[in-house]
RNA sequence: GAGAAUGUAGCUCAGUUGGUUAGAGCGCUGGUUUGUGGUACCAGAGGUCGCGGGUUCGAGACCCGUCUUUCUCCCCA
């Protein structure tokens, strides 16, 4: 046990078995990416620490891995700054370079990098890992994959729709049996900070409104008056927490409770446009839901803001995205609004071994083993492999002579599904034994049927 | 980053107020069965008790440090 090897917390080995399912949830994904219109990219692992640094707020700053600096480029060092207790600056200086966070700001970088190469409105997704040096906790590491979509370059809220389409195309697909899309918008945010008069602490306030579900009426208002909310101020949120009713019933109180907030009533006006178009296609599975209480700590959100939650199981959200307008803005291209999305694998992946929600078919061994009799009967079944390989048949050729008994406990764990016995007897009358490992019925064939029997099975 | 729990065989876990040689089930290997897996029976292998230090005649158990995993907070997918 001591010697045994160790990979870093928070990250994960895969094995074949798992990494089948994997495949399945991303092609899953990209499969309605695609449909969308949605192309893919790629970007490095790792960034210029200057552009991710300061993009997510202190708390996102804290948890980016920073690679150190190698070689010469050590004594770039700021040692003043480590004298003068300055940790942040020092470790800037010993760090150029980050492993990327999210997706989202680097495909910012990317699109204000290769803006006259792309043609706009621009649809693309990406499949990457992230690394975040967070503590790991249940559905929680440090290395986990993003599935993201976005659209920059349009303001359409088309996109919008789309995109609540997407949650529920993909979660049902995966037969997730009951999610929540969450929507709400930061203009409605804004709008109810400029109600109470607290333009300037939005953040403080969404923060703490955000956690009702979690710590209750009673919990945030505590939170508002330690972040030095004024009464009058926290008086004007009580109402808030008694909104209730359908999406459009929710959005008429909003309406009122906002009439004095011109980018309240902005918020209010884009949401209903989101609402009524997905009322009116409907969704499959999904429950599309205004929650005003939903924030989101990333603050480069300006629109609309999503978050999906799988219903009955214990587990963070599943998927996030909102509007961005002005993100690329930081990179020196202004006026370019996007919006995206994102999947969370790994997340959905331990909520569908949770549920037991992966199709069998996905983790279906290897169709045909070969087994080992002895050098004259290997020779043919090499010949017969081959042959089933041209045909774009999977299968092997047990590799040793080992006892039959022990040849068939390794297909039957390997989960083949047909296994062919070929030994002395069948070789002199040009046939073979094909076994349904799963049934446990077996059959002679004649070496010219096999071919097409096994095509058809 | 703050607080709390946890770690014993490949896996899931027992192990009394500190006391001989640390156990079980499952799995693994071999056999019953040298041409038949998923069942049954029999036998066997496998552990410096997370790591480092300390207290003690004696530590898996007590103390300190450290790492892992998990939980709460923070934040988030």
């Amino acid at each position: 046990m001591a010697q045994k090897p160790a990979i870093p917390k928070g990250t994960r080995d895969f094995l074949p078995n798992e990494v089948a399912k994997r495949s399945y949830l991303f092609e899953s994904i990209k499969t309605v990416f695609k449909r969308y219109g949605f192309a893919p990219i790629e970007t490095p692992s790792f960034e210029l620490s200057s552009t991710l640094m300061g993009k997510y707020g202190d708390e996102g700053d804290r948890l980016i891995f920073r690679i150190l600096n190698s070689g010469e480029k050590m004594r770039k060092a700021d040692l003043e700054a480590l004298a003068a207790d300055n940790l942040p600056k020092f470790a800037s200086s010993l760090a150029e370079k980050a492993l990327r966070y999210d997706l989202t700001v680097p495909f910012a970088r990317f699109v204000v990098q290769h803006q006259n190469e792309l043609n706009f409105p621009f649809k693309r997704y990406q499949i990457q890992p992230v690394w975040r040096a967070d503590r790991p906790q249940h559905g929680r590491y440090q290395e986990f994959f993003q599935c993201d979509a976005d659209v920059v370059g349009s303001d359409s809220l088309l996109c919008e729709v789309e995109f609540v389409q997407i949650f529920d195309d993909v979660l049902t697909h995966l037969n997730i049996p009951s999610f929540t899309i969450k929507i709400n918008n930061r203009k409605i945010l804004s709008g109810i900070a400029e109600v109470c008069g607290e333009s300037d602490r939005i953040v403080e306030m969404t923060v703490a409104i955000d956690k009702l579900d979690k710590i209750g009426e009673e919990g945030v208002l505590n939170e508002l008056e330690q972040k030095g909310l004024s009464s009058t101020a926290i008086e004007k949120i009580k109402p808030l927490f008694q909104f209730s009713g359908s999406n459009l019933e929710k959005l008429q109180l909003m309406r009122t409770y906002l009439a004095q907030s011109e980018v309240g009533m902005k918020g209010i006006e884009e949401l209903e446009y989101v609402i009524n178009n997905i009322d009116n296609m409907g969704l499959k599975r999904a429950d599309l839901e205004f929650d005003l209480t939903l924030a989101r700590g990333l603050n480069y959100y300006t629109g609309a803001i999503f978050e999906v939650k799988a219903n009955n199981v214990n587990m963070g959200s599943i998927c996030g995205g909102g509007r961005y307008d002005d993100l690329t803005g930081l990179f020196g291209l202004k006026g370019l609004s996007g919006v995206g999305i994102s999947f969370g694998a790994d997340r959905i992946y331990d909520v569908m071994t949770e549920l037991d929600l992966f199709p069998s078919s996905v983790t279906k061994g290897l169709k045909v083993l070969f087994l080992h009799f002895g050098e004259a009967e290997v020779a043919k079944c090499l010949t017969l492999a081959r042959s089933l390989r041209e045909n774009n048949i999977d299968c092997e050729v047990y590799p040793s002579g080992a006892k039959i008994q022990k040849q068939m406990k390794y297909a039957n764990d390997r989960a083949v599904q047909y296994v062919v016995l070929l030994g002395e007897e069948e070789l002199k009358s040009e046939t073979l034994i094909l076994k349904n490992m799963s049934t446990g019925e077996q059959e002679v064939i004649d070496y010219k049927a096999f071919n097409t029997k096994i095509t058809e099975l």
